[in-house]
DNA sequence: TGCCAGGCCAAAT
DNA sequence: ATTTGGCATGGC
């Protein structure tokens, strides 16, 4: 059996682990006693929340920074439009943050995420970590496989892991991304448009994955990935009635109406809509 | 059973 | 610039 490892306390104001790891932005993490367990990087942790502190085997510094818990929310809460779509997301998530992925484990599992439900990218993303992921300890989680354990690998390898025509795509991708054509570091430090353009290069990569990549690995919180549920919340709140509303006519006003911190919107309207509609059944 | 799911792509308008 | 059909798989 593991070891027990001491938890080591770390400042957590403002800040809901539950909201945030329920959200649909990470896929990986699992409840474990009262917490979680996943894997930063290729470093497992365990966190668990105690009123405003997180108590983790983590190391403190890696552990706030990808909860991104410098992230200044009662700036970003008032940057909200004030309406009451959004003032009940907000009251609903109150704490959830955007958290730092890593680039190519973002970008991966979002590529598999297409026409698909949560629980099931959940699903795909543990089986390839299980099945290709490097094994971090015995006993221990697995890692996300990186591009260049991927790119050996056959198409039948990854549609067997339940990818279906997704497999290609990533298939494509990662012999991109390992043979250097395309380079995430690179697209970190670009300018929002000219990272999103590049993105775009990528098999199996449309303008929402794209967003979903600039948002929750890129730091660009003004990026709005526009989904089937967020689109269904925008015409219901914002275009209720009108017709022949094009997606290039949502795409504008979300950038204009939801400004500086419009990623920080969308995820909030994001994961109040699906546990509203969850909560129902 | 049928419909929907954190879409993308190529082809046609 | 926008619309349409095809693509795999699983949950409800």
């Amino acid at each position: 059996m593991t070891v027990p490892l001491a938890l080591r306390p770390v400042a957590a104001q403002e800040f809901s682990l539950a909201a945030t790891l329920a959200s649909g932005q990470v896929f990986h993490w699992s409840p474990q006693g009262q917490g979680y367990a996943g894997v930063i990087d290729e470093s497992p942790v365990y966190v668990e929340q105690q009123g405003d502190r997180l108590l983790t085997t983590g190391e403190p510094a890696v552990v706030a920074r990808y909860f991104a818990l410098d992230h200044p929310l009662a700036e970003i809460y008032a940057s909200f439009p004030d309406d009451p779509a959004m003032r009940a997301a907000l009251e609903y998530c109150r704490g959830m943050r955007i958290i730092r992925q890593p680039a190519w484990e973002c970008l991966a599992t979002f590529i598999t995420s297409s026409m698909k439900q949560v629980a099931h990218i959940a699903q795909i993303s543990r089986v390839l970590r299980e099945r290709y992921g490097r094994r971090l300890g015995p006993g221990g989680p697995y890692a996300y496989p990186g591009p260049e354990r991927l790119a050996v690998l056959r198409e039948d390898d990854l549609r067997a892991c339940a990818l279906g025509y997704r497999a290609g795509n990533l298939l494509k991708t990662a012999r991109m991304i390992a043979a250097g054509e395309v380079d995430l570091d690179a697209i970190r430090a670009m300018p929002d448009d000219l990272a999103r353009e590049e993105l775009c290069r990528l098999a199996g990569v449309g303008e929402k994955v794209a967003n979903c990549v600039l948002l929750f690995a890129c730091e660009r919180v003004r990026a709005f990935p526009i989904d089937v549920w967020i689109e269904r919340v925008l015409r219901e709140n914002y275009f209720k009635g009108k017709r022949k509303v094009t997606a290039g006519r949502l795409r504008d006003f979300t950038r204009e109406y939801f400004g500086e911190y419009g990623g920080y919107a969308q995820q909030y309207l994001f994961h109040h809509a699906r546990s509203a509609r969850h909560r129902k059944s």
